[in-house]
DNA sequence: GAATAATCGAGACGGTACGTCTCGTCTTTCC
DNA sequence: GGAAAGACGAGACGTACCGTCTCGATTATTC
């Protein structure tokens, strides 16, 4: 059923409504509706199938870590899969629709977590590592969603320094 | 007309429509749509009009000031007006209507050159400030879209510390 | 099974469904669909067992016999079995699906045989019995179905004496 | 906009649904729920426009003007623009919808009083006029939701002298 | 008493009509 | 002649019910 993916590559979010994934997938519009709260939670079960796929990024040092990080991060949104366009739409739908907020906080959540274990094998005890992982992943969200900035390398490799920089030696 | 603040405040964003808002100004439908592309534009410059109020920092160091720009911030948001889900509306709207979403973008960049002009007083030449602005606001609009972590002043604290520390003799 | 009256009884016809049903007689609904061709047929049957309690009528004048018959009849209709909305119902389903029609004609048909051997014992031969069943049975429909006028006794002495008027004499 | 009864003419009652109604029409579907309160009612007033059309029947006796007025409805009946089932269905939807009988129970009553005119002119006083009035309706009505039984000139023959023989010379 | 078959309850499924909602445009009516 | 009022075409939404279709679990039947 999450070969619904298709529509969103060929035809964008705003072209996918529960009719026409119910039509696409063979199935009745009920079906959808008895597993999921709407066409939202579909996309974001099948984005969450996805994003299982960016890896873990290896040992190195903090500032190689953060940069592997986002690099990888990155190069996903720019995909073949039109991932950026999904993840904003349902941004917007998180903001609009309570109950999915939650859900898709959660599935944020995940990749909050992911960073969070990075920084913790590098950073001094006391060091402000969530505000600091707000501003990392803070700056990912704020390019994606408003940016006309584009999400590459280099920013990747930005990110790192400072984050570096910022926690360093700092027993806050 | 814009006297549809009242609107936001009293039911929300979802509940405004522009038939809504027509009703409450005691207006045509077709009045709005001569002045405004759609709600999500009128609701901006109401919105606009309230901004302008926030003040521009005063002078001390590097920390002190993005910890006052940033207090500041977060106390309108906190304020009695319903800025914060407004904003989250109006974020949404930007996501799904392409051209709204470059209204709104200019809108955010009249924040970004305050930030920007407040950084550039302290910053060493070569250091990333773009980065650096983009990482706070993103930690800002973070919060603030998926945020149950609260706006509060300490966070400006340490907002400011870290960009003290992030741009501090960096000539990157 | 056929306790699905109770239904019928407690929340009208409309809300009866097949699902409905089978929840409330504890049983599949796969289990009626396999003894029956849908609701209406259940709901048929139900009313076919009610209805032989009709007691064919005495034996006196035309007039007398029609009248009997028909304040017999109104008296089910009457009764607390809420018989008339169900019989409505069935009428209705009878226009809107061809197989059940056939079904339900045949229901209709034994209570016209019951009429047509009263009449004939009365009826000089060549009156027009066919006709005046019609125009007796189709009274009962036409007040039963349309009717703000009630199905009351005295109906049924005015049918008794205009059958008695129509058939009387008449070698047509 | 009535011109859907060419939907029912080609595809029958029961392929007519609100959203074919509005697509053949070329208009939304909105717009008719302004207008209707669902598609029957549109049907039935498409049809009463079209019933205006059935003339009043000339004077002669009663006998010959009860088999004329039948005639002429029979005939409109068998015409060819499907006017059978279509009553059928809508005489169905009256009887599953409480605020559509109603509706109909007026429509069906402009011809109950055409009749009743009819009737009047020829009666003695304090024949059951009525009584006569839901037999002959009734007649007309059960061979038109049940009959095999056709609808043809000889049925009306047979009514008016049965009409004529009931009225005569009653003084009840 | 175990193995096999038939029947059942439960309820998910593909379909499809329903009536509601909001959008942005078009039309009428009044001041 | 411009604005309020609101009807309009469009089309997505989520719900309801239909009749079909698997599933195990439970009987009933056979060996």
């Amino acid at each position: 059923l999450e070969a619904s993916l298709r529509l969103l590559r060929q035809r964008g979010y705003a072209a996918v409504t529960t009719d026409t994934i119910a039509a696409a997938a063979g199935v009745g519009k009920q079906t959808i509706y008895r597993w999921w709260a709407g066409k939202a939670e579909v996309v974001l079960e099948a984005l969450t199938e996805q994003a299982r796929a960016v890896a873990a990024p290896a040992l190195g040092s903090l500032d190689a870590d953060v940069t592997a990080f986002f690099a990888s991060t990155f190069r996903l949104l720019r995909g073949p899969s039109s991932t950026r366009p999904v993840l904003k739409a349902l941004m917007a739908e998180a903001q609009l629709d309570q109950a999915f907020e939650e859900r898709f906080a959660a599935f944020v959540e995940t990749r909050r977590t992911a960073l969070r274990a990075l920084l913790l094998r590098h950073a001094p005890p006391g060091a402000p590592v969530e505000a600091m992982i707000d501003m990392l992943f803070g700056a990912l969200w704020y390019r994606l969603l408003l940016g006309r900035r584009p999400l590459h390398a280099g920013f990747a490799r930005t990110l790192g320094a400072l984050a570096a920089r910022g926690l360093a030696g700092s027993a806050r």
